[in-house]
DNA sequence: GAAAAAAGTTAGCCAAGGCTAAGACATTGT
DNA sequence: ACAATGTCTTAGCCTTGGCTAACTTTTTTC
């Protein structure tokens, strides 16, 4: 380690300086940990939309939507179904456990927030979607709960 | 594909319906999109952190902010001077070009206007922080100016 | 009911981003 | 000067998440 003479006073009016560095580790890895949840959280999320509104959720659909192959799919829903999230046989549709059931309301509803949140915030319609679709994975239960008031107190209706 | 009637009519009153696919692709390519350059943006940033407060930006430093092994720096490192956004000679310190420097600029802006959104917001010192360095990737040009012009109207003094 | 089309799987490739273990280089202390 | 310590790199391993190509299974069409 080099030198660090920055760490040592808890500045009060100082804070556009490198933060401590237990705390700085804790920032990285929260991303970390949040981006080995992120693809399985839009998969059960989209598999329950699919389910929801169109009766089934076949892979075919998934790949079209999410804009990647067939192949693609198919290796990701092993993951799913080894995580028991996802329940299928071989050639058929698709279905959410009870795990994955309850993973993809959260997800959902998170995801809802996050979008109302920024359309609220005066963020035009597509661009609040494409948006919310990353961010979502990267929101604190505080944060969801300090949008959620935001949308309350100042959205039209 | 299977049946796919909702997305027949440009339904105004259903906002929690499926997306049209080719607007849902789009979300998700972007998100993709933005993971390519994330932890990029992250080491640019920090090595300009470390220069401005440190004097020197060392691989050993970077890796007990970053939490990772000094072999990841290693790789990661290999990767940024790849791509022209950093300079150095083996065993010393690291240094940004011209490029890595507008992108560090660019990320620190970024992420100091989503961290004091979220402060404002009313979100807690270190939860901001952590949520602040996941979202920075997936915000938008114009949520940024959303962001901003919240910040501008709330923020006390 | 057979041929054609569509859907799903598998194998094999790749890059990114993590790790450990081993060794090379540099700095520092005596 | 040189040994000890600390820093950096390399090699080799792993998982994730993409791809194409080839194949199998199911569904649809005729
Ligand atoms: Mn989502
Ligand atoms: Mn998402
Ligand atoms: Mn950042
Ligand atoms: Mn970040």
């Amino acid at each position: 380690m080099t030198a660090s003479p920055p760490d040592s006073t808890p500045d009060p009016h100082m804070s556009d300086a490198l933060p401590p560095c237990e705390q700085h580790v804790r920032q990285y890895a929260a991303v970390r940990n949040a981006h080995e949840t992120e693809l399985l959280e839009d998969y059960v999320e989209l598999i329950g939309d699919l389910l929801k509104y169109q009766g089934e959720a076949r892979s075919a659909d998934i790949a079209a939507r999410m804009g990647v192959s067939q192949a693609t799919v198919s290796k990701t829903v092993t993951r799913l179904k080894s995580q028991g999230l996802v329940d299928s046989q071989p050639y058929r549709s698709l279905f959410l456990t009870e795990k994955g059931e309850a993973m993809a309301e959260m997800a959902r509803k998170r995801h809802a927030i996050v979008l109302q949140f920024l359309r609220t915030l005066g963020v035009s319609d597509s661009t609040a979607r494409i948006d919310a679709e990353g961010m979502e994975h990267h929101v604190s239960r505080e944060t969801l709960e300090a949008m959620e008031r935001f949308t309350r107190e100042h959205c039209r209706g």
